[in-house]
DNA sequence: TAATCCGAAATCGTATACAATATCGTGCAC
DNA sequence: GTGCACGATATTGTATACGATTTCGGATTA
């Protein structure tokens, strides 16, 4: 549905994207290394490109760099899954309000059409794409509030959260949390700045209180379940 | 003061730190392009290292970079300078106030050091030093706070402050913050969260109303610089 | 004179080659 | 049998080479 070829876009942009895709579908697990040669193969294009994306995907935070050892999918931990929440507690809930001050018609069919698709996607069991959507919603918030630096900044904690999300989420399957999203379209589209900053900071309350934080599942994990096998 | 050698750390970051070093202090002027050949000469390694510097600090903003055109030093716009202002008064007051109930001796004497450094930095002439360790301040503070995702992104808005300040800064000879800064401790050293709190969200409306802020600057600006001459 | 169209030079984007470092299996000593 | 040393292999870090794109100056023309 979006093939659209940014032409301006350099290589290593678009396998940074690819792989950004791969690892918040989950498709790569955290923790996994990301071999350069490897990868390369993959996309068909040089180790130069790929360190380029990998080095992008680095300052988003979904890649680890380590020195000589090479990029492994990042593995959040509990304490960077809290904050990356308080971060995004401390901005989102002012954008709305600003979002709510500025919404237009055509904002509102954008938000509105990012619900549809999430919908889709669920319905269709792509629980991953439903993830992504979702998150672009609060991406799309700070835009309508014109704020591009702040944008950029939650965008970057949105990707992160995909990937606790896909890590700590306790029940899975729900994912309801879209009627957060509808209320909140509710309160932007009436233009009432202060329900919706409300809404907002309650929905990130409930995504972070949603989330299994207890300390495990990194390494112990792993091995616990090879050893049961 | 400061030779520690990072053996971890990769060619390209030293050159990423040196190159940001020199944008800071305001030897490499905004909108200045940064040829890679000529980089690359100056400290020695080859462009691939210096491509990897670039897009550090691209992700960073402190460059730009523009395809098949190559990368020149940021110039923030007004909007620009407003946005990355918000965003740290939306992040930094509340991690003042967590810092107060976090303090330790410890850390009161780093933050005083860094006051001390940089009244000595002013004494000298330094200005530009001044202002980077006044940025460090605030970095500091998160650090205290034990928010290291938080304080990750303010050390990048402190970065691009640095360059907006030296870019629209009025009373330059001033710079006399830092008795807010003092002020601040002072709070910190009582772990009197709320007053704290209230103070960081003070000092930095005073730095951004402390901006000249009006359209022009950027490109009009040398312009008519060339035009006098 | 001013505008436009080339074409050479400069610069960036990518691929490949080589050097430095880490990884992992093998053999040795105990 | 276990632990450790060591060398072959694999992988990353950096440099160089080549192709693609942009830039800029001069010639041409209205």
């Amino acid at each position: 549905m979006a093939p659209k070829e940014k032409a301006t876009d350099t290589a290593s942009t678009k396998v940074a994207e690819a792989l950004a895709e791969a690892i918040h579908e989950h498709r790569i697990a955290p923790g996994t290394k990301l071999n350069e040669d490897e990868v390369g193969e993959v996309y068909g294009v040089s180790r130069t490109v790929i360190r380029a994306a990998l080095q992008q995907l680095a300052h988003q935070r979904l890649v680890e760099l380590k020195r000589n050892r090479g990029a492994f999918v990042a593995r959040p931990t509990v304490k960077e899954a809290r904050e990356v929440f308080e971060a995004r507690a401390l901005l989102e809930p002012t954008m709305t309000r600003h979002a709510a001050e500025r919404m237009t018609e055509a904002d509102l069919a954008v938000l509105q059409s990012h619900i549809d698709a999430e919908h889709a996607a669920l319905a269709a069991g792509q629980t991953g794409k439903a993830l992504q959507l979702s998150g672009q919603f609060h991406v799309e918030v700070a835009r309508i509030a014109d704020q591009d630096t702040i944008e950029e900044i939650i965008a970057q904690l949105v990707a992160r959260s995909s990937l606790i999300i896909a890590l700590y989420w306790q029940r899975r399957a729900a994912l309801c949390e879209s009627n957060a999203h509808h209320a909140l379209i509710k309160a932007l589209a009436n233009k009432d700045g202060a329900l919706a900053e409300e809404l907002m900071k309650n929905h990130l309350l409930d995504l972070l209180t949603s989330l299994d934080l207890r300390e495990q599942t990194s390494a112990p994990q792993s091995l616990s379940e090879a050893l049961k096998v």
